[in-house]
RNA sequence: GGUCCAUUCGUCUAGUGGUUAGGACGUCAGGUUUUCAUCCUGGUAACAGGGGUUCGAUUCCCCUAUGGACUACCA
């Protein structure tokens, strides 16, 4: 590694919603960028005008800016590189095409898609696969098969071309990643790659090669998919006289089951986001965003998905992962995404925040359902219910019956606790409960337990059947918790309402 | 098909020419909680296969298998 000021970038192309494994590339060239004391920029990629989809960019740089990726040069940022997105540029790339050209180490290419298409039919249908290179170019319609004179005509007449890469014809390639290490490919495999296209833009392989010099980009950390093309980029850089950056291809992100790598489906099909949020067009998806992750345990969940600090930690803030962040920790394999281990950080997270602040997340929730408690009457909730959840939106279905009063009670404790004796018993606890106070949770335990051992009862019968009228179910807090929180009155009407239900019921 | 890349518990992974192959998630069992969950303790479970090299390979090399990516005037 030379002493070259770090620069990495970020380069989406704005064709739909960036799902995870896009975040995750994002991730590691903004924390590379930031453990290196380098510049974080986002380009965006719209080369392709007929795949581009609007509101794409915008998520993009949402995204980013809700995961606590913070951007230095970009779209909205400006820098010393301005533009920073590709369709804005297009009059560079003209410009290094004809140089290519000049050199001759690329060339006008006058096939059509349509003459294109036959031949790689023809050749799939005698199982082969029809390659424009080395050996097949002189036999086609470009300015390497044809007169000077000729070519200058079909340009002057407006006739659509492209410009190829003309690839060297037998030739090693050693070229080497820095996490893959050094490998070598020869140039006979390689085809002659569309460098401009015929509607006048660059194609990848040429708007990245030039953009990533002029932005004197230091590092290029992107997908593993752009490994097979990595030989000609290299090829790239030296056609130019350019002094390459160094490359690291991360593996892929792959599906939790089955096979292949995570697609934008498969949130939908195994019930889990792929989308950091929401994505409102078209096919709408859903994001972690909106399912309640914090972006702390969603970043963190990320970062060691293909990477590890080579410690036990597993918990990190965004600074204690730039701090501990470097390339060659990186895996060489592709991750299988596993959606437990997603929730599993997030109730980390969760567990860390204060009381006071996971209420305030939860109030617009309990609003929602038509309840306006004060702040420190949903503290006191959150407080007592809190250590079994781990997401904010899990928050409610353990505290509804603070809430609510019960419509339905759980079969099972019937089954077990429910007798003949039980109204009568019901009615006594009644009267018992009548007699308390002050009517806080210490007090009413002390006088409630004080009543079953003077009365000869069953504690557990007690208890269980108590908190089967106040809750509905065998679950929750401590029961004088719950009732110290809803009070007197709601506690006797529970009661009242369970034992002429469950009577009735029982009669 | 061709080119390239990869392969440690079910999953994410650590690790080494000689280790009881470590951790986390999940899972299972026990304990705590007179509920449920949490929590605690413990258990389960892996070096893809075959050849080499070596006194010794999970570790180095080769082959096979499997998986993946790429193979567009898409990125």
């Amino acid at each position: 590694m030379t002493d070259r000021k770090v620069r990495v970038r970020f380069a989406p192309s704005p064709t739909g919603p960036l799902h995870i494994g896009g975040v995750r590339t994002a991730l590691y060239n903004y924390l590379f960028a930031r453990k290196n004391n380098g510049v974080f920029i986002l380009r965006i990629e719209d080369t392709d005008q007929t795949r581009y989809v609007s509101g794409a960019e915008e998520y993009i740089i949402e995204a980013l800016e809700w995961a606590g990726i913070k951007i230095d040069e970009g779209v909205r940022e400006g820098g010393p590189h301005s533009p920073y997105r590709q369709s804005e540029r297009k009059d560079i790339y003209r410009h290094y095409a004809d140089l290519l050209i000049e050199k001759g180490d690329a060339y006008y290419a006058f096939d059509t898609q349509e003459e294109l298409e036959i031949l790689r039919t023809e050749h799939e249908s005698r199982g082969e696969t029809f390659n424009y290179g080395c050996i097949t170019r002189m036999g086609m319609c470009n300015s390497l098969t044809m007169s000077s004179e000729e070519v200058d005509a079909r340009l002057g007449s407006g006739e659509h071309y492209v410009v190829r890469y003309r690839m060297a014809e037998h030739e090693d390639i050693f070229f080497s990643d820095i996490i893959r290490g050094d490998m070598v490919v020869n140039t006979s495999t390689l085809d002659d790659k569309v460098l401009f296209k015929s509607d006048g833009m660059p194609t990848y392989h040429l708007a990245n090669i030039v953009d990533d010099h002029l932005m004197d980009i230091s590092h290029v950390i992107r997908g593993e998919e752009w490994l097979p093309s990595l030989p000609l980029h290299v090829l790239l850089y030296r056609s130019f006289g350019w002094i390459s950056p160094q490359f690291a291809h991360l593996p892929l992100l792959l599906k939790p089951t089955g096979k292949g790598k995570l697609s934008k489906r498969d949130g939908d099909k195994m019930g889990f986001p792929v989308f950091p949020l929401y994505w409102p067009y078209g096919e709408t998806a859903r994001g972690y965003r909106e399912d309640g992750y914090f972006p702390e345990a969603f970043v963190n969940m990320l970062a060691l998905l293909g990477w590890n600090p080579g410690t036990e930690q597993e918990i990190f803030t965004m600074d204690e992962l730039v701090e501990a962040f470097t390339i060659d920790r990186v895996g060489k394999s592709g991750s299988r995404f596993d959606p437990e281990k997603a929730r599993w950080f997030n109730t980390q997270y969760f567990q860390m925040r204060s009381t006071e602040e996971l209420a305030s997340l939860f109030m617009p929730l309990v609003n929602a359902k038509g309840f306006l408690p004060s702040d420190d009457d949903l503290i006191r909730v959150v407080a007592l219910v809190r250590e079994r959840a781990g997401f904010v939106t899990d928050l409610w279905k353990e505290s509804d019956f603070f809430f609510v009063a019960p419509e339905t009670y759980d079969q099972e404790v019937l089954r077990k606790r429910w007798n003949e004796s039980s109204p009568a018993l019901i009615r006594a606890l009644l009267d018992a409960v009548k007699s308390i106070d002050p009517f806080t949770a210490e007090n009413s335990e002390r006088i409630v337990k004080d009543w079953i051992g003077v009365n000869g009862h069953n504690t557990g019968t007690v208890l269980n059947l108590f908190r089967l009228l106040i809750v509905g179910a065998s679950r929750g807090p401590h029961l004088f918790d719950i009732i110290g929180w809803i009070g007197k009155q709601e506690t006797l009407r529970r009661l009242e309402n369970g034992l002429n239900h469950l009577a009735q019921g029982k009669s």
